[in-house]
Formats: structure tokens, sequence, C-alpha cells
DNA sequence: AAGTGGTCTAGACCACTTT
DNA sequence: AAGTGGTCTAGACCACTTC
């Protein structure tokens, strides 16, 4: 709970409620004028915790407070000279540490502004994870068809996924996206209950933008990595129906897992994807 | 050809053959003691060049040097030390212009070792443009069956993607890839003949390795990003024979382009995959 | 011991935005 | 004019590798 700041090159400041441990990797001391405890200062559990930088530190607490939510998704956080007081670090160290976060998409610099929280509300953040891309002419934002919305015990499947348990009460939806009218996704979702208590067809409906948007507003639970395993199957009859298409129909399943911050899985999606007239467009690097 | 180094707010080391160009963004001067003239010192073309910050004009600098091949593949390039002098710059603005390099895949920094030129001879980049992993178990190397090498006209799509003329030379290749026995991958590329002149099948077949590590070592082109689109088709009869499926079964097939130094395209891939076993792996981020 | 990249600091100035 | 992020510098020390 309490952090505290050792110096290790020369001892200004070293009590006084600091907020950051200032550890090395190895050799505890050495040339350390200061520091009267070897490496076991505040509450030493075990000897061999693991060390980093400060601005590993920095950027830790950092994400701690996006986690907590004591920045909100848009809002504008403390500047650099700001957060560097508190910490009382160098503002090197803190921009050090924002740099990571921006890297990450977590924050958005904007130079003379300030550093915001990244937010799924920005037509920059819609198509990062929406990769289907139309052969010709620019992205468009697909119409969205709610066909079902249920609550269900989690299928072992699901819940080894989303690291549940078993029988643990998730949210379903099943819904259609189109593009200019023709079906093109059918798209089904499984979401933890206790966290989307509450998420209802008609919320889905009435809200105008990415789902993710809605999930960040109303829910709290912001998304912001994901994994995809992507394979090539045949339609069955229900799928080629609402898809509008001959059974067998070869379609792209994408099958993605979401990360909230500290990497908890927080949704299960498996699209299913007509690529007559679009594409699963990646980047490579 | 000759750059010069024109300092903006204290002027040592104006003349005398520096390598760089500082220059601001905007307003050439405003509170500046030094340069007399504004700012069209060196060739001045045209009045609107694109400026960029020091450690931009140190990363292109360094790029270029990777690209005529002063530092090959594998290589250790000179110390930040050392470049920090060549240049006439801070330690520190070759680190940012290399961070980025880092960043881009284009060199490996170690500690304590220095910074090398990234290589396709590594573990580490096999899987970089593989993507198509088994569903269980851990990743393997493919085998390798060349089916196909000639020497034809680029039709015109092919040309489109590769920024040929139709009817330039090109080398086809064609292969089937391989786990564990299973015939999995039927690929086809299309490379640029003036730069693969002499690929022969024999080349191919005898070289041990990913085959982007051949045309580094053996043609100098090296592959640094590329971008792929991905659909879902049904296999053909002939596809369906190589990959020893039925006729119909659906394949994913990834059409890539692929770029080296300087975003200049050098190979077209279309790879048909079977995703009984595997499935293509990407992550959002 | 020497050399390399990695971290941290302190201070200067620039470019952009808002007041 | 003031505040923000962006660039650049100089110097210190740390961690890792090699000699």
């Amino acid at each position: 709970m309490s952090y505290i700041r050792q110096k290790y090159s020369c001892g200004k400041l070293d009590a006084q409620g600091g907020f950051v441990v200032k550890l090395r990797t190895m050799n505890p001391v050495s040339s350390n004028p200061v520091s009267p405890e070897p490496a076991s200062a505040g509450s030493p559990s075990s000897t061999s915790p693991t060390f980093s930088p400060l601005y590993q530190q920095i950027k830790a607490l950092l994400t701690q407070s996006l986690q907590a939510g004591e920045w909100k998704p848009g809002e504008l956080i403390p500047s650099e000279v700001e957060l560097a007081g508190r910490f009382k670090v160098s503002q090197g160290t803190v921009r050090k540490a924002i740099d990571e976060l921006s890297a990450e998409n977590l924050v958005v610099r904007r130079q003379g502004k300030g550093t915001f929280v990244s937010t799924h509300h920005e037509e920059r953040a819609h198509f990062r994870f929406l990769k289907l891309m139309p052969d010709e002419g620019v992205p468009v934002h697909p119409d969205n068809r709610i066909l079902d919305v249920k609550r269900l015990r989690a299928p072992a499947e699901v819940a080894r996924l989303l690291d549940l348990k078993p029988g643990d009460g998730v949210i379903y939806i099943r819904r259609i996206l189109s593009f200019g009218g023709a079906p093109t996704i059918l798209e089904e979702l499984w979401l933890p209950g206790t966290l989307f208590k509450g998420l209802t067809a008609e919320k889905l409906e009435e809200y105008k933008g990415p789902m993710y948007g809605l999930f960040e507003s109303e829910f709290g639970t912001r998304m912001i990595r994901a994994t995809e395993k992507i394979r090539a199957l045949a339609a069955d009859e229900a799928t080629a129906a609402q898809l509008e298409v001959a059974a067998g129909t070869p379609l792209l399943c994408a099958e993605r897992v979401s990360f909230t911050y500290g990497d908890k899985a927080v949704e299960l999606r498996r699209g299913l994807y007509l690529t007559a007239s679009h594409h699963y467009q990646n980047e490579l690097s």
C-alpha cells in the first residue's frame, strides 16, 4: 500500500511518503551512500520480488489509476510536470512511462493540450477492432440488427476462455451487421454476467456507435486488446439464411477474446464473415 | 548530397561539413541569435521542403545506410556514442532514432553487446510472417516442397500490386508447405525478375530455413513489412488434390504484398490455408 | 577494465493550444 | 502570457557483455 522511495545515488527525499519504490534489478547496494537497509524496505514478503525500472513503476501506477477509473475515457490526465511532482521523479521519467502507455493505445497525447485517456468514442478507434474492409471504396460503419440477447450458464469452452467457472452467468448476444443493406457479419458474443448486469436488447438497439463504446460508457469496462483465431468454414443452413447466401458458402470465422486492464478477459466473440466483397485486412510488421 | 547543420539556439559547429540539417517545422527564426540566412541554406530548390526533427533525420540517414547495405543483416552497427560523434548530435538524439528503428524491427538492441541489423535468420523472426498456428501444441517449422518455378510476363494484376509494368519479367513459384506430413498450405509467389535473377528450383530446394532468409542472403532483398487481405473460398479440384481434401473444402486465402526499405513492394504471395487443425493467429492492439 | 545499451536527471528551447 | 507536450543536450550512474 505504501510505496517508499529508495534513491540509490544521492539521498534526497527518502522518507516523507513518496510514492515510488526505486529499486535496482540486482546488487542492492555497492556504491550507495544512502539506504541503511539493503533491499527490504516497505513490506518485505518474499526476498525476490520483481524489480523494475522507475519508469515502469510509474507506468504501473498510472495504469492502476486508469483501471480504477480515476481518470475516465476521454478525460485529460494530469500534465507530465504535475505527475513528476506527485511521484517525485523527473519529467523525463514520467514521459517515458506515458510514451509506453501511448504506444499501447491506453492514452493519446495531443501537443499543446495534454494527454487524454483513450476512448472507443473516436473515429480513429472504430476500425481498430473491425478489420473487415470493403474490396472497393472507403470503410463505412455497418448497420446493426440485434437478433438475440439471453442470459445463460457459461458452457465449458466459454468459461475457459473467459476465465470463469463453468455454469457462471453470461450474457449471450447474437446480431447481424450489414454494409449498405447487405448482411455481411453474423456475430455471437458472450460477456461475463457480473460485469454486464443490466445489458438489454433495448440498450443495444438504441445505442448508436460501436458496441465497445457502450461497454465503456455504460458498464465501465474498456477493451484494450484482443486476440483472434481465424478459420474458414462452410455456412450451415441457418447462417446461410441470415447472410442471404447458399448453404455451404465459405465464410471466415473469427474467434476473438478481448481483454481489459490487467489482461483480464472480458469478452468472447465469434464472427462469421461473408468475404464476397469484403476482406480481412491485416498488417504484418 | 551535402548535409548542412543549422543550429537554432547557439551557433557552434555551423559550417564544417556536418551531416545533418537542423530545421524547424515553421518560423525559420524569431529568437535565433545565429543563422544570417533565413531558411534557405544548402540547396534551396522548393521553399517548402518537409522539415522534421533532428532524430527523424538521423533515422532517415541510418535507414539509408541499412538500405545501401553499409551494414548487412546480422551485423553490428556502430555504437550510439560513435554515431553521435559522426552526426555531431547528442547520444540521446541517436538513441531516439534507433529506438524507432528498433520498434519497426529494422534493428535489434542487445544490452552490453550493441545494436544489430535484423535478419530473417533468427528463430524469433521465423514466425513474424507465418501466422498459421496449430490449434494444439507448439508451432513447428513446415516442410517445403517446390512444385513450380517459372519465368513469365507479369499479368496486369500482379504488375499493379508489385508496381511493375504489365509484361515485365517476374519469377513465379508454387509450393506446398506441410506440417508433420500433412499438406496444409498451397502457396504461389510472384517476384520481380530483375531483383531475383538466378533464382532456381534447386536453390529453393536445397535452402533450409525460411524463404525470406534466402532472399535476404542470396539476393540482398530484405522484407521488412507486409499487408495481407484474407478471404474464405472453396477449394477447386486442383487445389483440393494438392491439399488432399475434398473439392469445395473451405480454405483461407491470404494475399500478401511484402515491402522492403522505402516501402517498395517486392513480393506478391497468395496462400491457400487448410484450417482443419490450424488457425490464423492475430493480435489486435 | 573497458565498452555497450538502459535509466535517470536537470535544464533549455520549440511548437501548439488556450486564456 | 501561460501551459502543454516535443525535441535536444549533457552528464551521471547502472546492468550486461567481453576482454
